[in-house]
DNA sequence: CATGAATGAGAATTCATTCAT
DNA sequence: GATGAATGAATTCTCATTCAT
């Protein structure tokens, strides 16, 4: 029923993405939804914690490599992991920005423990302790701004990428310009 | 109406904003919104479409500013401004995204008319020209990153800022993190 | 609406008074309920409150026929009157009673107005005053006691009434047992 | 079972006695009600059915205790015993007047025996006899009418006993009143 | 026999859309 | 051109009943 969720929402849409439709698609009776999940919405936070739990747990990870291999390809990495593992869950994301009442429950309610932007922030905070990381740099703020790019081009562009010349950004580009800056350094 | 309709989804979210809704706050009948638009979803892509004009005109100026300030303030000018006047268009743009069934008409028709993206990368490939911006980027691929952000960094975030030691980046700290670079150049 | 409502109830009974029978019944769609009322509760309410309002206006003029007439003619006519109009109500008291979720709004609220048991208990006040009551009863358990039998004696008896030799009685009956009284009168 | 559905019916009304909150009260599994009833309004039929035997069982004794006490004393007696050992039938008499689901099967059926009507008018016809109820009343329609005000006044009253004076009838007053009439013999 | 997950018909309610006035 | 009552299909959710284990 999760997995015909999911589905539903990637292909046709949270709007469409009715009670009726999630039955049909899992092959149960539209009332057997309700003796595993209290309602719809209950139904809906099950399948965005199920899909994000393996990216937590991911990005858990990510502090200690610290000082292996390159900046940039740790970053490359974990985000194109996250982005992988985010596709699915995007389209719940903007439903629960979209219907209000998604958004009320316990799912999200775990403020405590770290996420992503946590553990992101704690491995910029390691690099730069090593010297991998410019020193005047905030890390957090880096962190917020690296999966702020993520979810961005994550979206869908509403023009096509044609009119734009063809060449959409993936992560590795956005990453190496963060990494590297667009400005001619002060100085040069 | 159509101020109706941005100041209710802003309020009270698409999902909440039926037709009645938007008569009432119109101060008209619900019959009379047929009379202007051929249904639900022409009103919003007209409420989508008015409100992005503004845009796309003061983005308009951006590549003649190339060579003028810094680029720095430019963009952050720039960037701060397109976030002011999206901030009314985001909810519009969560919902094309979560209803396919607004996706399809009239408004996503004209790609051939050059936006934000376009002069965006025109300015920054004019930047480039005069040595302000270094040679070796891509200004579409910059361009579509830095929008990324700006949506990226629009869209209310789930965990609380709090969580995240309260410093959540604002455009201008985007835009130096960008045009620095977090990484230490190599050969220093 | 509200016809269709008391004829549906009377006929089939409340449980199965779906609010798709009364808009049947009623000649409309069922969306066309929830125009005039808030919900299918309402519209109980309001088929209630609209058949109490003639028992109240009649009851209010019971107190001044004090005096004139017969008691027992009085109360047989107050009585009968009563138990016509509130036939129809009967099954909706019944429902208020089985269904707490009807018991809840406005409509019983009105607590300080005074109904048929108040202006009773002060007609039987007043025949007390002049002689045609006995003094020694409290004119307000009276009432409440003629009001019980006659809500008792609407109450379709489940058993029929040939196992009782067929006498039901009727309102004048009871009028006369309770004005006579069936026990031999002490001292005689 | 039986006990759960008339502890849920009593406390919670017979509305939102469904057959999963009997099976939870009842501490089975709600595929096992049907093992022991064809259906629910079985179960609730013989709830009733199990519920009434005491009653009836304890009428029995009461035409044999005419001319014993006082008449007064026997009918409070016998209408207070009844009025306590229906207080958890009369949800479920109300019920099957409001749902004519429940009116259908056996309970009814049993027409030929004699119920606590007969019992009480054959004890209002001994007493009779013997001259301690007048001989022009009608014992079997006397009967009826004690019966009626019994439950007319185990109704729930909806308008609150404060707005009557606070002196709302019990079974002692509504016999006294029976007995001996509210009206003022003729030739006093 | 008991179980309880699955069922699916049906309930109340919403809302975009129509059309007679 | 504006109105707003009426519409009815669609939605979420309930619950008595069944049946494989």
């Amino acid at each position: 029923m999760i997995n015909a969720t999911i589905r539903l929402v990637r292909e046709v849409g949270y709007a469409q993405t009715t009670t009726r439709a999630i039955a049909q698609a899992a092959g149960v009776a539209e009332g057997t939804l309700y003796r595993h999940y209290p309602d719809k919405a209950g139904l809906f936070v099950a399948a965005i914690t199920r899909q994000s739990a393996p990216i937590t747990v991911w990005a858990r990870e990510l502090p200690a490599r610290a000082g292996s291999a390159t900046v940039a390809d740790n970053l490359i990495d974990c985000l194109t992991r996250l982005a992988d593992l985010r596709a699915d869950i995007v389209p719940f994301e903007l439903a629960m920005l979209t219907d209000p009442e998604l958004a009320r429950p316990a799912a999200t309610a775990r403020t405590s423990e770290p996420g992503p932007p946590e553990f992101l922030a704690q491995y910029l905070h390691a690099e730069q302790r090593i010297g991998r990381i410019r020193a005047d740099v905030d890390p957090v703020k880096t962190a917020v701004v690296l999966l702020a790019v993520l979810f961005g081009l994550a979206v869908p562009p509403r023009r096509t990428t044609e009119a734009l010349g063809g060449s959409w950004p993936d992560i590795a580009d956005a990453v190496h310009l963060i990494l590297d800056g667009v400005g001619v350094p002060v100085g040069d």
